[in-house]
DNA sequence: GCGAAACCTCAGGGTTTTCTCAGCGGCCCG
DNA sequence: CGGGCCGCTGAGAAAACCCTGAGGTTTCGC
């Protein structure tokens, strides 16, 4: 691998498009702006990446086959609330505009646009995240899930879990003390289009993995949804 | 008759322009939207503003005499760093653009606009800064209502309640101190389509669990329904 | 390709909650 | 002072809600 050595910690900056020419044309421009560009053609890809690399910002295209870039916003919100999303679009339907923010976007540009204007609106985002970047290490009780190492303990010991058992709790911890409701928790840890039934056998398994035996977490509003509290 | 969504403990937004019209335009959308909007129609006034009322969102004309709004953005920038700032503009130059991002601004919308888009930006912002988490609690007398965790406490005790239970409480201290109807109540708890058995019975289960002893919250208006208040 | 892990669906069953109903008691007015 | 309306309350049946285990399919690693 020959990416950059320098010292300085680079802003990272994923770009997902599946327009090669467009692609390439954001990525060029914000590469010559100074930052690091990761690129990605479809929306699994992009996940993944997100995943691998940790980018300090990521600008989706909407029109794509298959997860379109308001599924992958969504998903992503799920497990990186504080990343910044901006989308990039052809159509300027106000519909869309809605879906985009409703979906957890940041900031939305519709082509044609300037590249000057884009390097604005992610250098504006960026300033805005650099001021609150939290740790990585979320808590509730005894119970502790370091994201940067994927590694979730309870009261010292090591707990394994499943993509989506991870990502569940991942949601409930970084809103620990709230009631949750269930489409709530479907549209960010699945992404819609699922039944109830989903969440019930994976807050099942879950409980199995974390409440053995100790003192409940994980507990069940009757009527409303879910909640990870603390003990006392 | 509106049978708003939620109450929350308003978002305020300082709205700057000179331009009496649109500021009317801008400032009425918003305020439709649930915001607590208040208005200044030059860049000293803003400022001044800012410093009293501590708006949660700053919208500013550029185009203004005097200090214009790069100018009094700068100004706030210096004072309130994470205060979020979005401008609006009638020129759609790429100079301006720059500057509005250079002098501390987090969006940039060019006239015409939507006032949807306006709003959902807004929002965007705000989701950003954390400043939409409303308090979310409820009050009345000492008893209180956290929304978000689901808590109901009287007078430092917690109170257990079923979802019935909870939705006519916080039905009635979103309405504190206001009579009630029969049918308003029901219309907005169980959605109509049952008879006033089923209030009564509600009713007479909260008390047994909100009135138990203490001094009384809920009382029937005799001939016209209920109403919540705090004791004298 | 093969096997294992992960995932979704579905149905059975235990609990809690809600609705209905009917009797009781108090308030208002004649 | 008494009748009639209105609202309160308890009990039981019905419904809703949630948990869990099993089974079949897809995904992923080897």
């Amino acid at each position: 691998m020959v990416t950059a050595m320098t010292a300085e910690p680079q802003t990272k900056i994923l770009v997902v498009d599946d327009e090669q020419m467009l692609l390439d044309m954001v990525a060029d421009a914000l590469t010559f702006a100074g930052f690091a560009v990761t690129v990605a053609a479809d929306g699994i890809t992009a996940l993944n990446s997100v995943r691998g690399e940790r980018p300090d910002l990521v600008i989706l295209d909407v029109n794509m086959p298959e997860p379109d870039g308001f599924q992958v916003a969504r998903s992503l919100r799920a497990t990186y609330p504080d990343l910044p999303v901006l989308f990039l679009t052809a159509r300027s339907d106000i519909e869309d505009l809605r879906t985009g923010f409703e979906s957890g976007g940041d900031d939305y540009l519709t082509k044609p646009f300037r590249l000057e204007e884009l390097r604005l609106r992610v250098g504006a985002l960026l300033r805005r995240r650099g001021s609150a970047e939290p740790s990585a290490v979320m808590r509730c009780g005894d119970l502790t899930m370091n994201d940067r190492q994927h590694l979730v303990m309870r009261d010292g010991e090591e707990i394994e879990l499943s993509p989506t058992e991870y990502r569940l709790l991942h949601y409930l911890l970084s809103n620990t003390g709230q009631v949750l409701e269930r489409p709530q928790i479907l549209e960010a840890v699945w992404g819609y289009e699922y039944g109830d039934s989903v969440l019930e056998t994976a807050i099942s398994q879950l409980r199995k993995k974390v409440d053995a035996g100790r003192p409940k977490l994980i507990h069940t509003v009757r009527g409303f949804g879910y909640a990870l509290r603390p003990p006392p």
